[in-house]
DNA sequence: TTGTACGCGTTATCAA
DNA sequence: TTGATAACGCGTACAA
């Protein structure tokens, strides 16, 4: 009668003839092994079905193969196509991902970031640059390496893959200053907690100042990301005595809930009203019109970011700064606005 | 000089004067401790920053308090809410999710399934009833609790968190027939590896014969999928000679491609064709026509699911069967059939 | 209520 | 190239 339960390195060992030791050599660093003990070792671990176990493995090992993100939702599009080609690259280097949202709150990020370590993510993926200096430097005392994406930042410190949210979002506003428009009004995501927000904002401002407007009395209204709330705030916006010309919104999320409002007001986009987005999820396609939006290399991002977290495990001192290009993808929902304003 | 480094349990129990096995009692089962030695130790712990090393604890008591699900994509909405309420389900329990992807292929699921196993998932989520048998038999081999979501099926030796699709499929059909629909096509996700998408097709085809119709020659499309493939699909199906007057979709994704596509095509839905969705992601409420689609109770499916896959961790025999209901959400692209057809 | 001592399944060091 | 053997950090009988 054989053993029961799950196979051991010792079951192997003592099946194969040889020690634990070659064993555990013959499955990570072949190279070592003659040829034929690899072989019949190979064979034994087919044959009993063996795999390592997890606990032992990064006890000794101090690695688990697992590396951690933490992002502010899964709910919705934004972080699906980036975290789908960063899950795929560790994949292909035999890492897994560990998940955790935090529903845009710090403080649950923080708790998020502390409970992977305590389980023992090599790495972290972490979305924006806005948290605690504490998080970062528990990350540092550990020597925990992460990377930084969705926004970029200059530094020798700091991994990050990103792009230029205030690039991105001062462009996009110079395209709509020269179409004409004079009444602007944004609806953005809570800016407290969110730097790509933030800057997203930023941008607008700085290029509607950058063309002589006056600022300190723009509309712009806050508010969680969702549909709903997209609907709700161009509702509010455009019950203003003084209608802006063009709307617009920190993400496609809230631009399609902007645009849903619209038809149900009877207003035509783009004659009555430009609505704009930034992402370019696929929401940003199918909506009618399709939206005028910033384009954003999701995958190509998380695909990066994996590899330069997997680089950072092997050489702890590794930094690396990539800027993604973006680019403006036009729809139908920014024109010149309406000869009635 | 200190210890440099993470402190671990001997720190602890150095620190405040008492064994190892005390201060593992205090942090695991507090009952078993005297509220003096407890405070004390609770201080000591707090003050190095001591948290548990995952691998040693899991090595020890046999449980990562990590659990795995394999979902079929993240890279669109379908099981993002679903996915969201199973982590935070998890969180409200300490535990962690461990995410992985299949591209709905059922060979690289099962790679997946091994990988999270081997990788020392407590237990597992897994999306519908389709895969083969050996990976239930490796599961309950090593008494690894699982349960099955997105799907429902009456079993006392599997869990499930799901609903019915060929029933919420029947009778959204009904409800096309009672108005007056008679040419039917169907855009359907791949069904040899997703019992959903083949339930639902299902659904439809016993619909229309126990109404009388003939659905030999129902024209079906199976495609990857994606807003293009929806678009693509409805293209071919609307060139038939023989235009349907409603066309079906397996999913809303699809039916929003259908729905772009129809726009593209200068088709007025419902006048010229209607068309119908599944799952009512928020995608359904945005196009326009708002698309009749199928409720599906996502985020209550996830959260369910972390509870009995909680509850199967302590009761290895434990098993239940959650059927939630799901209702037809009423858009304006589903109407009676235009009188030229 | 507390402490001692062993086992969990690997990896890694050192000799052979 | 291989084999003994000592960590790794924690849980838990068992004993006190």
């Amino acid at each position: 009668m054989n053993k029961p339960g799950i196979p051991t390195l010792d079951d192997v060992a003592r099946e194969a003839k040889v020690s634990t030791a070659t064993v555990s050599r013959c499955l990570n660093s072949p190279d070592q092994v003659s040829t034929k003990t690899r072989d019949k070792i190979l064979k034994v671990v087919k044959d009993l079905g063996y795999s390592p176990n997890f606990g032992a493995q990064a006890l000794a090992a101090k690695r688990t193969n697992t590396f951690g993100a933490v992002v502010p939702t899964m709910n919705n599009a934004i972080f699906a196509a980036g975290l789908q080609a960063f899950q795929e690259e560790l994949g292909r280097n035999d890492a897994t991902l560990l998940l955790a949202s935090s529903s845009y709150s710090l403080k649950v990020e923080e708790e998020q970031i502390r409970s992977l370590v305590a389980r023992g993510a090599d790495g972290l993926l972490l979305i924006g640059t806005q948290r605690s200096k504490d998080v970062y430097t528990f990350l540092d005392d550990r020597q925990i390496p992460y990377v930084i994406a969705w926004s970029y930042k200059d530094s020798k410190k700091q991994s990050c893959v990103g792009f230029d949210n205030f690039q991105a979002s001062y462009e996009l506003t110079l395209k709509a200053i020269e179409l004409g428009h004079k009444k602007f009004a944004v609806i953005s995501a809570h800016t407290s907690s969110n730097d790509r927000a933030k800057n997203r904002v930023r941008g607008i401002r700085k290029a509607l100042e950058d063309r002589g407007f006056e600022t300190n009395n723009l509309p712009c209204i806050e508010c969680d990301y969702s549909i709903e709330n997209g609907s709700l705030s161009f509702k509010e916006l455009m019950g203003s005595p003084d209608r802006p010309t063009i709307i617009m919104c920190g993400n496609d999320v809230l631009a399609a809930g902007a645009v849903k409002q619209a038809h149900e007001m009877g207003l035509k986009i783009p004659d009555d009203i430009s609505i704009t987005g930034f992402d370019n999820i696929e929401l940003a396609t199918v909506i009618e019109p399709a939206l005028t939006t910033v384009h954003v290399r999701h995958k190509r991002m998380g695909m990066l970011a994996a590899q330069v977290l997997l680089k950072q495990v092997d050489d702890k001192s590794y930094r690396e700064n990539i800027k993604l290009d973006t680019w403006i993808v036009e729809g139908k929902s920014l024109a010149k606005p309406g000869p009635v304003s």
